[in-house]
DNA sequence: ATGAAAGCGCTAACAA
DNA sequence: TTGTTAGCGCTTTCAT
């Protein structure tokens, strides 16, 4: 039915061998030779077979991309980083949701060893079982984890590439933040206890309060949802009064806890400051537009599918690369100054650093007032 | 180094077809046998090589998506529910961001096609070129689209199956809402001409009017995007003095002028009410949540690839089908009944239908009170 | 520089 | 029920 290799070594009048040369070769080949071939596979429409052509090479030239969901703006921005990369790259990225949800996850990963996938990036192996983990592992082919703590160093996770952004600094950003604008009864509403980013979040916001010598703030672990959320804030909003702010430990968990302030008639930012973390696309539309954590989410993906490729080119057993991306913080209306606060150059502040590149893999992190981004939501 | 049917066949004291049989076919294999290499294959961690059976079937199992931008929230929901009809049927998904460019669009269908891909779902083939579109069409591949007016039944796109909301009926919806409000000024903000989805909205919008024996509204097409809207709504806000109500072509398109709107100190829906188009997650946490036309783009997704599966299943060519699915208005906080209005029940007016399913495939319309989600955003 | 031939791992006639 | 055989379309030695 379709045009093959032979059709077209045929008509040229040469071995499919030496039509496969002209066709990929650049040399051992006639240059008149090659370029009859090409013209007939042209006038032919030929188009190689990339089946065939993989399993003799070895190579699916595809790319498994395994997160939560995609309707998460978070894994959006990165999975079109991944893409963006893997096109660039000569591949294409297949797209698994798993939910998190271990059995599924292990369906994915079994179908994705089945099609001999080049290389997997995954949000988190977390749910799987050692043992799952294990037989991962030892299949021999590349992965990078989108999720890692910092913190944890001595975890069998850390056997894995990862790609991850400055969580722990970010935490601290935030923290630091905070208690330069005076605030001392912050509330931080964030994720399951488990997941290594929030983890990490958590970590630094605390480790900010300490180093001040600060009262621990409470910390409150639940589902990282906008419902989640709202049921979170719309309790404590009552319970604790002398709040006076949030750090979220998410943008749409923050998204979730202005509901429940609006709600309340509790006004953001005169009565309760709040900053989340990604640095979503909507949370500079929400209102008040959100001060957060931005987090290169783009970059992320692309750096995910770098590592992969890299990992691809040299064979045999590599040692597990761990890319911190950076974090800075975005100052919008979600937060004011408390009264009675010794104002202070906040440019001069040790946790903000002075690089001056926008999205640098370093894990340099910095302070930038918003300015419009360029990219916007198309249909 | 991986190990093979060969491997499973030998070890098994089997022929690599009787270990296929066993593996595959549920008869003419005996029992014995069949549980016998079952085992073995167990034991090995034998996983078939899906591309070399992918060269022998010529099926590859996967469903290429070409979207414009997976950032775009809307595709987000649409590829969630592409995906997981896909994987219910033991396929798999190549996501691929076409930014509507045709010639980037075209690498991807050629790469696809190279990939013996199983069938297509691609948002628009409009940028194509007439002869690229032939090309497409005649690859012979499975294809749906998401794009198509149902006013230009004509279109040479129409050859081509689809998976479409009712637009035209979503812009009436929209219209009538707005007239029975005792709208009379409204403003149309929208996209592209040339987008087929559009076009279809702002028909039924302007049809609403010009039965009820109303004036044109004004229609101002642009970028579908954030930016862009908001510039338009800027000006518009200005100049228009009279303008009581604003269509958007979308739910984005509604925030970037919601945003003009509230820089300018326009209020929501107090001056000047506000209908968008989408019901995207984030149209509820919008200040105030924005009433809207949902169209289910999950299940927009979901129908196109079983759309695809259907047309797969039976081979020669087929007669386009194009799935209409239905749309509803969704009533929140962003637009209110002008002063002086004959107050009228709005259940009873002609253009809601009585239906009661929440997502059916029909054309039925409908308008409902807006009811949590189950869904929410997790990372 | 080109051709002949082997084979990637699997399925699917066709025999037995 | 099982084995034998012939490819699927391509790349890649090895000869020539």
């Amino acid at each position: 039915m379709a045009i093959t290799l032979k059709d077209v070594a045929r008509e040229a009048g040469v071995n499919v061998s030496t039509a496969s040369r002209a066709l990929n070769n650049s040399f051992g080949i006639h240059v008149d030779t090659r370029k009859r071939v090409l013209e007939v596979a042209e006038r032919l429409k030929y188009r190689t077979n990339q089946v065939a052509r993989g399993l003799v090479t070895g190579q699916s030239h595809s790319i498994g991309l395994v997160i939560s969901d995609i309707r998460n703006p978070f894994f959006a921005e990165v999975a079109r980083g991944a893409e963006d990369a893997a096109f660039h790259a000569g591949r294409d990225l297949v797209l698994c949701n798993s939910d998190l949800n271990a059995e599924k996850q292990m369906r994915y990963l079994d179908w994705l060893l089945a099609k001999r996938i080049d290389g997997i990036v995954i949000n988190s192996v977390a749910p799987l079982s050692p043992a799952q983990q294990d037989q991962l592992w030892s299949a021999g082919v590349p992965i990078v984890l989108l999720n890692l703590s910092l913190a944890h160093r001595r975890s069998p996770l850390w056997r894995f590439s990862a790609a991850i952004a400055d969580n722990l600094a970010g935490g601290e950003i935030a923290g630091n933040y905070l208690i330069d604008l005076g605030h001392a009864h912050v509330l931080h509403v964030t994720g399951p206890r488990t997941h290594g980013n929030f983890a990490d979040r958590t970590i630094g916001f605390l480790n900010a309060f300490q180093r001040r010598g600060l009262p621990r703030p409470r910390v409150v672990y639940g589902e990282h949802t906008f419902g989640a959320a709202y049921q979170v804030a719309m309790q404590h909003l009552e319970a604790d009064r002398n709040m006076t702010a949030i750090f979220a430990g998410n943008d749409v968990i923050a998204f979730g806890c202005m509901r429940a302030m609006m709600e309340k008639g509790v006004r953001i930012p005169e009565d309760v400051s709040i900053v989340g973390f990604d640095n979503l696309e909507m949370s500079q539309i929400s209102s008040p537009p959100l001060t957060t954590i931005d987090q290169p989410k783009y970059e992320t993906g692309k750096a995910a599918v770098e590592m992969l490729l890299s990992m691809m080119a040299k064979d045999g057993p590599h040692e597990p690369e761990h890319r911190i991306i950076g974090v800075r913080l975005i100052e919008r209306e979600s937060c004011r100054r408390i009264a009675g606060t010794a104002v202070q150059d906040r440019r001069s502040a040790k946790h903000l650093a002075r690089d001056g590149s926008s999205h640098s893999l370093s894990a340099a992190n910095k302070s930038v007032r918003d300015k419009p981004r360029k990219h916007s939501v198309k249909e």
